[in-house]
DNA sequence: GCAACTGATTGCAAAACGCAATCAGTGTTG
DNA sequence: CAACACTGATTGCGTTTTGCAATCAGTTGC
């Protein structure tokens, strides 16, 4: 969890950032989840992450530069948390490494549905939800708001596995 | 490092392959090094890893279906270390995680011209790459022998950015 | 005041890691 | 045949990290 610099390779350093088995968990929450507080992510996590695991991956992503915390007005001791470009510039990679799991691992078929729709979207569609990304923690302006959101089109989906069968269809047997 | 099955999130399996501090590692030198025994992996490993993490992180790769070994002719004790197909499609991911290190990370110039050239050659390179490592591990025909291998190609560019300047120039001051 | 909730922190046992030493079997050399 | 280096590991041991439960102080609603 230290900050060896082991080497300078780009594969290697990638590894320190995120090369354990919680901080892209709390990343792909983040974003495919829309979490921003801790209790969030300490609560939906569907891996059980433990409270203390939390509190050090936030701090150590935050030294790191792919989050940030802000005070959350409604509540003067909760904090939100947001990517940062860095962060938001990972969704390719998740987008790759969803669909590789797809492919090899034994997924289960609500929670890979989302990575199959990623997949067909395609870069264009990673684009469009790094927009998003962009827009929900970072402010930026939402240009191209063309239909859903894709972290909706995504849940929706998600959902409609659970509740019956395929997305898109009537969920009867 | 047990099999947890946490989830059958295809991030979080994924994760559970190759989400620790070594794997990767490992599966990096074989791609692009060539790497195939042991010792070399041992002994040209830049991170320096230790040889107990090694044969057990060899053991454990060997188990998920991401490597096989086999006996090496010239030496009875010698095993020869060989890519599966689950394993080479990683290119991909590696190539993705290569190009966000080189822009988020503070990466030595002469480690990151193959990440550079592989981000630079976008999925040809890599179809081409993945086709070089089968006929490697996997004894399929390789058709498209077009030009230098991939490898060979990286290999290149890196010793020319260590013996001087930009790769293609001459290695003068 | 009181309970519920906020983002953490602490203590402790278990697991993983890093390092050096060591192992038995194999090939090479003299 | 004896000495030696090399093969892929394994063992012991101390350090670090993890997982889990309990706990913490501050905040909010009642």
């Amino acid at each position: 969890m230290s900050m060896d610099r082991r080497s300078g390779c780009p594969i290697n350093l990638s590894l320190e950032v995120f090369g354990d088995r919680w901080s892209l968990i709390i990343l792909r929450d983040m974003i495919f989840g829309g979490r921003r507080h801790f209790r969030e992510l300490l609560n939906a996590s569907m891996e059980g992450i433990a409270s203390n695991i939390l509190a050090d991956r936030l701090k150590r992503l935050m030294q790191l530069g792919m989050l940030t915390k802000a005070d959350d007005p409604s509540h003067k001791q909760k904090a939100i948390y947001s990517l940062t470009e860095m962060a938001i510039t990972l969704v390719p990679i998740l987008a790759h490494l969803g669909a590789w799991g797809r492919v090899w691992l034994p997924v289960s078929a609500e929670l890979s549905i989302r990575a199959e729709l990623l997949e067909k979207g395609g870069p264009p569609m990673w684009d469009k939800f790094m927009d998003e990304l962009r827009h929900e923690h970072l402010g930026m302006p939402l240009d191209t708001s063309a239909g859903p959101s894709v972290r909706a089109t995504l849940q929706a989906a998600y959902e409609a596995v659970v509740a019956g069968r395929a997305p898109g269809a009537s969920p009867a047997a």
